[in-house]
DNA sequence: GTCTATAGGCTGATAGAC
DNA sequence: GTCTATCAGCCTATAGAC
């Protein structure tokens, strides 16, 4: 009994788990009313039926990849505190966007078409979670800007500025790759990382930390 | 006879202005698949049929909808030379895209849709227009860092970089305006547009132009 | 837990009256 | 040029056999 509970429990998760990989693929290319059950359903390699017998609805389904989605989004910044160092906090946060870019780009894709969809399923995340870490990330950069650590820039723009920039390699990765004339390697990644944090932190009156600077540059 | 096909054309031109706008509208929300041809009718305020009457297919309306968009990427940049001022011509280009990310957000939704989608309706713009513009650009940054006048950063991660971080206030108007509180308004755009010239500028080592300075820094 | 069959609705697109 | 009526096909979701 309790032997075949845990054999179910082992199916049904195993299931769950391959049906949201597929849903995830397949909601990054078109959101979710520009996908199918169906679609899910081959990109996953079983029947219809079978994705909606563990999701009751497309939209649970969604909800649950969008929720997954979220999870990623943890960071080094959210423990930051106003007594760190800017420049080595920033420049570790840009770093580990473009990790995700890299490593999770279906994950920033469905995130930017929720968003550009005008975030329908978001508002809680928004009007909570969201706004209290934003709120908390500004408040740490005005004190360092306080503490003369850094130059008087808007920390709502600067923010913007480092989620866009690094978030543009995995959403528009189509575009990128046709006009690099090649995929974006590892080494690339690199190099773009170190533009971006050479170049917003310069923009912050901040010294890039010996450890993120490009190889190249000596 | 003449008056006749006048008129004509004069009912017909409206009406297909009246359906594009109303495509854009509802295109930039869901895409192309996510998009149904009933609900543009309903946001143009016309039958169904009658949007189908203008354009033979969804997939062609889409299309139209497209090429119009692409006609507004022109910018001053594209007839730039090695012997302008970088400073002067890249400031003005982000200023550039920034004007366009607040009056033409949807425009902008658009490409950002299809380039996520993996940019399937692009392929000959990419391959030819876009190629030709990016190896232009390139060239005569190239030509600026050879002649000393900034300093050595690639220019395609520099393009990716103005492209990415204008674009977002239009493509992720939503999350902005929660987390700032309010809708960006002409003078939050010029604050965000003197952060972004500020910022990358000084990445290329370069000085932000008088004219491009922001007016609280004096 | 997995499948077939099917309901009921919406889709893109067309034919033909006016 | 505009409309109603309609088609075949796909959609989400469910019922029920196995």
């Amino acid at each position: 009994m309790t032997l075949n509970k845990v054999t179910e429990a082992g199916i049904g998760a195993r299931n769950k788990v391959n049906i949201l990989a597929a849903a995830e693929k397949v909601f990054a290319q078109n959101g979710l009313k520009g996908t199918s059950v169906q679609q899910i359903a081959d990109q996953a390699g079983i029947p219809k039926t079978n994705v909606l017998y563990y999701f009751k609805s497309k939209q649970e389904l969604y909800l649950a990849v969008l929720k997954q989605t979220l999870s990623l989004w943890n960071s080094r910044f959210d423990l930051a505190t106003a007594q760190d160092d800017p420049a080595e906090t920033l420049a570790e946060y840009i770093a580990e966007k473009m990790e995700m870019s890299r490593t999770h780009p279906t994950a920033s894709k469905i995130f930017a078409l929720e968003i550009i969809n005008g975030a329908p399923n978001l508002n809680r995340y928004f009007d909570e979670e969201h706004a209290q870490w934003m709120r908390g990330r500004v408040a740490i950069i005005n004190a360092w800007i306080a503490q003369g650590k850094m130059s008087n820039v808007d920390p709502h723009y600067l923010l913007f500025h480092i989620w866009s920039s690094t978030q543009h390699y995995a959403d528009f990765s189509a575009q990128v790759t046709r006009l690099r004339g090649s995929k974006m390697k590892k080494a690339d990644f690199e190099n773009a990382t170190s533009h971006l944090i050479s170049t917003i932190l310069s923009g912050c009156g901040l010294t890039v930390p010996a450890q993120y600077r490009a190889a190249s540059n000596g």
